[in-house]
DNA sequence: GCGCAGAAGTTAATCGATTACACACCTATG
DNA sequence: CATAGGTGTGTAATCGATTAACTTCTGCGC
């Protein structure tokens, strides 16, 4: 920056000046500096500048699974949102892991990003406590912990589930296995609940981590169980049973109805497709950032609640369209 | 920091020395200033630091897209293996757009990453130059340009391809249909150069975006054209592909035989499981983050060519395991 | 001709760390 | 006992920007 200074024969703070589009500089001035920088290639320091101001222009994303397929559409609307109003957006990535979340939060911190979005592994509130006693801006997104003081941004899928049940049930099925997400994340626990009251006494619930391996060990179990319908909680665990199923050489809806809590491109190619509770995800991504965005400059966004939506494609033995 | 300094009764000096482990300080005057971090609860400010040192402990990662869960993986890798070396990675997704990328180069310049991985959305080379220019190390990823000076991790699909044309030759086929990346990307072309040299002449090229919907459009063409097998190079544009088949009712691998580059952990699923060219995605991002380092600690890494694999499965009309 | 307002630009402090150099003190040595 | 060498800390410059406060210049009214 000296040297472009020095290079259009003005000082510092004037090509500063330029670079922030201020008042002041005569167009003339404007012109020479404008050279000088393209002249030398130069290009200003990020770093300085967030010192300087204390703003970097910056959101920290942390989700659980990058792999996720939810996950990484949730990552990209956030991503799109933020750029629209000139931020960048840090991906973490905490691999579904409490320890490793609470690595990158900190790193996040300490890098001082404008406000953080956090899709948190567990119920603790510890970690949230921990950024808001920092005073930086926090959104809760998909899931929320115990206790939350800050915005959270989610998909409700009360209605789709009851739904769902009562078709189940109406189909005649009387041993219905859920494959649920862990018991200490919000999503885990509420679309479990949720389901099994609206299923009556025929749920048999079986707890995975939302990983593939876990949905077909819960698969199994289930089946040998003698459930003949499986509703699974989210679409890596879906996976996961869905190969256990094939697997068995059971046919679907025949031997097993199957639905999926989160909808995937390739759902619909399967023979049957499957039966779904789609989430919003590109309006989950984009609300959050917008609270996000909103709290950082000084408002105070509502919590948001989006509907998840059944979608019926067969799976479950519905007459199709 | 000033604050922690005084609470322990010594310089900011000390303070900066207990922090980064020098040997200077007595283990009596250590344990106040630790103590003293703790009680203020204090965190070094990374921009601060980073100015100072002019080293950041961050990566640049440019994608063209993230929601290909090929783009996906890789960065899931690059991810890990930064971190076990203590670097961060920051992602950029330029949404297969030139203009985007190099957008996102400029920021993650600006931002000063010690280094820059780039999956590059096109064979231009002066972006690459650009960067090259700046003197920021860079490695390609995936693809290359024209006239690359950098080094390179790639998957060599060519013995895979060769393979797979046999078959579908051996199999009958006379008019295969090849759904191929742009022509402007070093994997669009290389791939379809393989694949219809290993051919012959009865290979029809359409050219699509890396994107389901062209995926689609490509397969409605060649089919309508008469194509007896379609080979897609992308899983994405595979997917696309994979609609257009069922849409119009045929059967693989009876009406037509079907292939894809790219494995996705949902290809056995279907019915029958799809014959792919997998690519060791892990071993890339890996083998990139390793290269991109040892760039940065001032070594000259070689390129690296891992060899994509042929993985029948029945969707061809092979003899099924 | 004088005073003064307003515009254009400069000087220098600042953000929060790191680190070369200086300094004080302590020991070992000839 | 003077001196050399080592050890633990403090002082202050520095990284590259922003910006408050100040200076200089211009033009205008009376």
């Amino acid at each position: 920056m000296k040297d472009v200074a020095q290079h259009a024969g003005v000082s510092t703070a004037t090509v500063s000046r330029v670079l922030n589009g201020h008042a002041a500089p005569t167009p003339e001035t404007r012109e020479r500096v404008l050279a000088a920088i393209e002249e030398l290639g130069y290009r200003p320091n990020a770093l300085a500048r967030s010192l300087r101001t204390t703003s970097t222009q910056t959101l920290g994303l942390v989700i659980s699974d990058l792999l996720n397929p939810f996950f990484a559409e949730i990552a990209r609307a956030v991503e799109d949102e933020a750029r629209s109003h000139g931020y960048c957006v840090v991906i973490g990535n905490a691999d579904e892991s409490a320890e490793q979340e609470a690595t990158y939060v900190r790193t996040l911190l300490d890098r001082r990003v404008d406000g953080l979005l956090l899709c948190p592994a567990t119920d603790d509130p510890s970690l949230v406590r921990e950024v808001s006693a920092g005073g930086v801006p926090l959104v809760l997104l998909d899931r929320t912990v115990r206790g939350a003081t800050c915005p959270v941004v989610r998909a409700d899928g009360s209605e789709a589930l009851t739904a769902l049940a009562r078709r189940l049930v109406g189909a005649g099925h009387s041993r219905i296995g859920v494959i649920a997400g862990p018991p200490d994340t919000s999503t885990g626990r509420e679309r479990t609940d949720v389901l099994t009251t609206a299923l009556g006494g025929v749920a048999h619930v079986v707890h995975g981590d939302f990983r593939q391996e876990s949905g077909s060990q819960a698969a199994a179990k289930l089946i040998d169980d003698g459930a003949t319908a499986l509703v699974v909680m989210d679409n890596l665990m879906g996976l996961g049973a869905l190969g256990e199923i094939r697997a068995r050489g059971l046919q679907i809806p025949h031997d097993i109805a199957f639905a999926v809590f989160d909808d995937q491109p390739w759902f619909p190619l399967l023979d049957p497709p499957i039966t779904v509770i789609a989430q919003p995800t590109v309006e989950m991504g984009r609300a959050a950032a917008r609270s996000l965005l909103a709290l950082i400059n000084g408002r105070q966004p509502d919590d948001v609640r989006l509907t998840a939506k059944l979608v019926l494609r067969g799976s479950c033995g519905e007459a199709e369209l």
